[in-house]
RNA sequence: GGGCCCGUAGCUUAGCCCGGUAGAGCAGGCGGCUCUUAACCGCAAGAUCAGGGGUUCGAAUCCCCUCGGGCCCGCCA
């Protein structure tokens, strides 16, 4: 720990000082309290100047700012609910009272008061108090009260600072939830069962990204945390459970940027007997759903209003294939070698590894020359075989799988294929991917087409990246907005990660 | 992994280009004030200028290294 400031020296003493006085610092409850805005409704509609002895409110929260005026101080307490003025005069807290009450507080501390609604001369809806109890001494001062925390690197490594200071960024917290709770809600009601699958697997498949790896004691062996949630919840499939979905954390042992975290929040879902048609209708209308709740929630957010219109169709569709050859002047994409797509990558511009595979090249070259021209959101259908081994092939457009991925301008949103169910098939692509070059980390997960055999009906699936979804519908610039405990390096004294051998 | 930028009191910052012993506001202390809401007025206090090394008579300021952070590029489709 940091040694003491003179500050929390200041304010250590004024709990003690309490303790001395027979009181509590730290008390275990505050009752019947409720929230500042029944007070705020019950003192609005006072004659100025007055207040209303009929009935009694017990309020709570933090402590914001203090403007004393000799027998007179009015306190800004914040809860739930919003700011409530709070009215402390010594002709209702008795001089002691007062001259105490406000000596041992400061801005940060959490208080209860107990009091009457009234407005004040100046007409601001206030409470009156008439007892005033000190429910938790905040040690710490609080951030600045008016510029609230500017330093970008306390916002992420001290987020707690950050949200008792700003109101937006508690509101950011609350609609990340409802947006949640709203995709549930959709996927619930189409006949969607709730899933979790395992995060800790012998080998971390279903994505080409490299795995976080830990150990077993039990196995005494290793384990990897998973990198996309598809390979069990295709096995549940083929277990008879015709549509699931899993929203939860995949671990992808990368750097963070501002579209990318370690650790993510995606959105799987499997249907069954349906195809990527289908699933394309279905992602439409959650988008429809997620953008006019959103608008609901965030109503004069213009940061908002700009990722809900993205959200609601008409969307753009893009052929993977036809676009790239437009755009990127190149003929044939499908007939070119890998020697030809790494010479079109390189002179594109991009770095790739000589050694990677067909498909990451196709990937780069679309990256290059497609995705910077995305205005709104747009699907992109129909990619070529290689850039995927676990898609279905297409049924009319050869050298192609039907597969669909959604984009924003800026970032991708998510993936979906009709998937691949033929486990002859699926075995080969997995060995071509091996065999191409090392570099691709898409794992052969035996133990998965093992299960294909046993029959995977058609199927369609999708992968959303629900961060990126709440960044994009909030306007969010960085996906840090969107995570409330970004992975950052430990803060000296903490402890840090020990050094491992590089694998 | 590469490039650029940032780190001054608990917080927000001035000073850095052009070297001369750090200035303010908030918060905190003491005093004043019964209607303020970024309250106000007065007084006093608070900073090894991220850390280390170098250049210099003299370094917050110039140079090098380390640590932490931000942005861009690469990688993660």
């Amino acid at each position: 720990m940091d040694p003491p400031t003179p500050l929390e020296q200041e304010r250590r003493a004024k709990a003690a000082r309490l303790r001395d006085a027979g009181g509590e610092p730290y008390p275990w409850s505050f009752p019947d309290r409720v929230l500042t805005d029944a007070v705020r409704a019950a003192g609005a509609g006072l004659a100025p100047g007055s207040e209303d002895p009929s009935r009694s409110f017990r309020v709570a929260g933090r402590l914001r700012s203090v403007r004393e005026h000799g027998k007179t101080a009015f306190a800004d307490l914040e809860d739930g609910a919003g700011v409530l003025q709070l009215l402390l005069r010594s002709d209702l807290l008795g001089e002691a009272g007062y001259r105490d009450g406000l000596a041992g507080l400061d801005p940060g501390d959490i208080v209860g008061a107990e009091g009457l609604a009234s407005l004040s001369r100046r007409g601001e809806p206030s409470l009156a108090v008439r007892s005033l109890t000190l429910l938790a001494k905040a040690i710490s001062p609080p951030p600045d009260k008016y510029h609230g925390v500017q330093d970008p690197e306390a916002k992420v490594r001290r987020r707690y600072l950050e949200l008792l200071a700003s109101p937006e960024s508690r509101r950011r917290v609350r609609v990340r939830a409802l947006l949640l709770a709203e995709i549930r809600r959709f996927l619930d009601d189409a006949g969607f069962v709730e899933v979790e699958t395992p995060v800790l697997l012998p080998v971390a498949g279903g994505a080409a990204a490299a795995p976080f790896v830990t150990r077993s004691n039990y196995l005494d062996g290793e384990l990897q945390l998973r990198i996309a949630l598809e390979l069990p919840l295709k096995r549940l499939i083929v277990g008879g459970l015709e549509r699931v979905y899993e929203l939860g954390k995949a671990f992808r042992n990368e750097d963070l940027d501002s579209t990318h975290s370690p650790e993510f929040t995606e959105l799987e879902a499997y249907w069954a007997y349906a195809d990527y048609h289908d699933m394309r209708g279905l992602a439409e209308r959650l988008f429809a759903r997620l953008a006019d709740r959103t608008a609901e929630w965030l109503p004069d957010a213009p940061e908002a209003a700009r990722g809900v219109a993205l959200f609601r169709p008409p969307y753009r569709t893009v052929d993977f294939v036809e676009e790239l050859e437009r755009l990127g002047g190149i003929s044939d994409v499908l007939g070119k070698s890998r020697d030809e797509l790494r010479e079109l990558a390189h002179r594109a511009g991009s770095t790739v590894p000589p050694g990677s595979s067909t498909g990451t090249f196709l990937d780069k070259l679309f990256e290059k020359y497609v995705e910077p021209t995305f205005d709104r959101l747009t699907f992109v259908v129909d990619h070529p075989e290689a850039t995927t081994p676990l898609a279905k092939r297409h049924r009319t457009k050869p050298g192609r799988v039907e597969r669909f991925e959604v984009f924003v301008p800026g970032y991708e949103l998510g993936n979906a294929y009709t998937e691949l169910n033929d486990p002859d098939e699926q075995e080969r692509r997995f060995r071509a991917q091996l065999g191409e070059r090392a570099d691709d980390r898409y794992a052969y997960d035996e133990e998965f087409v093992r299960a294909l055999r046993f029959g995977l009906p058609p199927t369609t699936g999708i992968g959303l990246g629900v961060d990126r979804i709440v960044m994009a519908l909030t306007g969010a610039a960085s996906i840090k907005e969107v995570l409330w405990f970004p992975l950052v390096r430990p803060a000296a004294g903490t402890g840090r990660p020990s050094p491992v051998e590089p694998r």
